[in-house]
DNA sequence: TTATAGATTGCCT
DNA sequence: GGCAATCTATAAT
């Protein structure tokens, strides 16, 4: 697994540079790695959300730039990592080309490599395999952050298809798998339009799963 | 300077 | 299913 992985080419800069539908649609079943030095954690992409620029009421980007949504408007493929509700931190690849904002946000993994680590940083007791244990790891955006040791001072801005950086998403050849679109979870603005994708019946997508 | 809402989670009933 | 925790970016005063 582990060989398969680091042998697996990052997704490059013009994977991002795209409207977020298409990247958001073409995230899932792709993968999430976390390298410290010799040691992986890892976990396949099974539902993100989509946010657009100026004309997406819930997107950070609608109010124009800020100190805090500047990655937003950079170039494509950078990590914005943004602080919400006081004790969480979520995760967007921003996308398009610099100067037009729009970003996929992930809101769940299913667990490939790096548990014991992944479940240390969760602060949960077991490291037992469960099925329950595992949704537990990386099924939230914030439990995904935590679990592969994301926060805003070490990624934020951080261009996650460079060769040397130790946050990436690659291609491990797995085909795109079948995928369900439906409402976005937990905002109130623009709450109709259908911008979240998540894996077909897989059992690591959080929140509701028709 | 003060107020408020928020792309969540986990614990309680 | 309900709701408190916890803090910061941004809006309002």
């Amino acid at each position: 697994m582990l060989n398969v992985l680091s042998r697996s080419p990052r997704l490059p800069a013009s994977f991002y540079n795209r409207d977020p539908r298409r990247v958001a649609r073409d995230l899932l079943g792709k993968v999430l790695i976390r390298r410290e030095g010799r040691e992986i954690r890892a976990g396949r992409i099974v539902e993100v959300e989509a946010y657009l620029g100026s004309h997406d009421s819930a997107a950070h980007a609608a109010a124009g730039l800020t100190a805090r949504n500047r990655v937003l408007f950079g170039p494509p493929g950078r990590a914005y990592v943004y602080f919400i509700y006081g004790n969480h931190y979520c995760l967007n690849v921003s996308c398009l080309p610099e100067g037009d904002a729009g970003c996929v946000l992930l809101r769940a993994l299913e667990p490939l490599a790096g548990i014991p680590a992944m479940s240390r940083a969760r602060g949960l007791k077991t490291a037992s395999a469960g099925l329950n244990e595992l949704r537990l790891l990386s099924s939230g955006p914030g439990r995904l952050t935590q679990a592969l040791g994301i926060n805003r001072a070490l990624d934020n801005g951080k261009n996650l298809t460079s060769r040397d950086s130790d946050l990436v998403i690659v291609d491990d050849g797995v085909a795109r798998p079948r995928f369900k679109v439906t409402a976005r979870i937990g905002i109130a603005k623009a709450a109709e339009r259908k911008l979240r994708y998540f894996v077909t019946g897989n059992a690591f997508v959080s929140g509701r799963r028709k």
